[in-house]
DNA sequence: TATATAGGTCAGTATGATTGACCTATCGAA
DNA sequence: TTCGATAGGTCAATCATACTGACCTATATA
């Protein structure tokens, strides 16, 4: 399958992965730090932002965590008004998440590092580098 | 710079890192758990296994942590003779980390599922993506 | 009407990181 | 040889973030 010199390159991947993923969340974590906020708190407010009316229920599932680790930071994002909770039409047990328009200004701000810093990369590495990176990627989670 | 479409794209980019990382780390998570053990140790081991003989020093630059953070993980490692402590003989302040016998058996056992997770999915994408995938990753860190 | 589901919340616990402070031992330069 | 810098160790207090278990309300559905 894989021979020894090739099993050291995929060793030197591993090391790869973690550096470039520590690099890719430092900056919004200094932006977080500062407002008291944690990094669940920008995933929620990322993923809310991707997918407006989320049920509480599917931001768990793709979150992967308790709902009493949810509890708190969301309840704080409530209150900050950086999200907007309804009641669905459809099912009355249900609770829908959306950005307020803070919260989208917010969302953006923790973002926008995060999507500079991959075009940045994106324009020195080129296309095809690119699209090896997103074929790849992509696969990861299904393995 | 980059259009819309585009900027759409890379929001979805970083959606694909996030569950991608997470995916990577699933698998030894779930050993060191068993062990009772964190994901700072199997950094610890991971680190000393490529650098033999690592200063306590470099390993507390590598993985940008405090001393404090370090010295009790560090001190389970060395009860549990995963790790080796020896005195550097051109300099008596520095303590040299190598993996024993046993520390390499858990660390290759941590480090192969994912080996093999990245070796699974490269076959699965083909040579050049996985260039493109090492050429992008490589430069993260650097922006 | 009974059960399942969606969600909220409290309590207790564990982990892992932080900062600050203070200690020893060693090195290297004045 | 003395003094400041460096390497490392450790204690204490604190904070953040997660967990499980338990119990609550409200709503949907069979």
């Amino acid at each position: 399958m894989v021979d020894q010199s090739e099993r050291e390159e995929i060793q030197k991947d591993i090391e790869l992965f973690y550096f470039a993923y520590r690099s890719f969340t430092a900056r919004p974590d200094r932006i977080l730090q500062e407002l008291s906020l944690g990094r669940v708190h920008h995933r929620i407010l990322y993923f809310v932002g991707r997918n407006p009316q989320l049920p509480i229920n599917e931001l768990l599932t793709i979150l992967d965590i308790s709902k009493q680790a949810l509890n708190i930071p969301l309840r704080k994002l409530i209150e900050l008004e950086l999200i907007n909770v309804s009641i669905s039409d459809k099912d009355g047990r249900v609770r829908l998440l959306a950005l307020t328009n803070k919260g989208n200004k917010l969302e953006a701000r923790l973002t926008s590092p995060q999507l500079k810093h991959l075009e940045t990369v994106m324009a020195a590495v080129g296309k095809s580098s690119v699209a090896g990176w997103r074929k790849m990627m992509g696969e990861l989670p299904f393995v």
